[in-house]
DNA sequence: GATAAATAAGATATAATTAGTCCACTATCC
DNA sequence: GGATAGTGGACTAATTATATCTTATTTATC
């Protein structure tokens, strides 16, 4: 009942991304060290979010990997969703799975209830709403 | 990001148990047989759902798997809990996990957020709803 | 007290998923 | 053409999930 580990470093990848002017490129060796990520592994990471649209990357010198949209257009959600599939509490909520009384099932109803409100809340914030209030923190801080 | 299979075996061994009467034993045999749950695996998942204090067993003769509690007690919360420890859609919501930046850190405070909405669905929800809403349907069809 | 019925407990097995590595390759810039 | 950075595929290791098997132990009942 847990993201894994793979989900949270994409998470943090994209804050980092997220950080930076929108459009420039950053090494996944500089993500990996700044968060502490297996930088063999980030770079799968990077692939499964390029393939899902979130970010773009570009090989050769100076390349490097940046988002594909702005970060006020990425939720969370988006970025569970892209690593893990479809977002679902139990299997009887995943695609395509169907239960054969699926209809009139209670428990159902409420894991679809209970995973909505899941949802909502994590599509309700933006990269950009995490990075915002990072920002006013510090000028707060550098007053 | 799902419940396991064991955590579906155990809400549908306690709905079995919340349709009989309240101090009846139920052996884990005929659990297995009506809820298709292979019976050895069952017996350990009584066994968790017994140290948890959700249900008490009998050995012997006559013996049989019986709700510690009456079902308007027990949420699926409480079941889920049960078998999978805490419940925690990330690592860092963990109990005895410490996030160094936990106070500062957005992202923990959505997990946090969202969380709380699932778990206030899955808590607003006990095992005797779940089969009063049986027993109206059924009386419905009979009409 | 013998017996049969029932769960308890622990060891073990198997499969699936998750996490991470290695290496040869391709693209890009200078 | 050389250095740099991502790509793709095969591979390994660790962890978790899903069971099974075997040997106790408890208890009702005859």
């Amino acid at each position: 009942m847990q993201i894994t580990r793979q989900t949270e470093y994409a998470i943090r990848t994209l804050l980092e991304l997220s950080r930076v002017p929108f459009g420039k490129l950053l090494q996944t060796r500089v993500i990996s060290e700044r968060q502490g990520i297996p930088e063999v592994f980030l770079t799968k990471t990077v692939q499964v979010l390029a393939l899902a649209g979130l970010v773009q990357t570009q090989r050769g010198t100076q390349g490097g990997v940046k988002l594909a949209v702005p970060g006020d257009q990425i939720t969370l959600a988006d970025i569970i969703t892209a690593i893990e599939g479809t977002l679902a509490i139990n299997i009887c909520l995943a695609e395509n799975y169907s239960c054969p009384n699926m209809a009139t099932c209670k428990v159902h109803q409420v894991f679809r209830r209970a995973q909505e409100a899941m949802l909502s809340e994590l599509n309700s914030v933006t990269l950009s709403d995490l990075v915002e209030t990072e920002k006013m923190q510090v000028s707060l801080e550098n007053e």
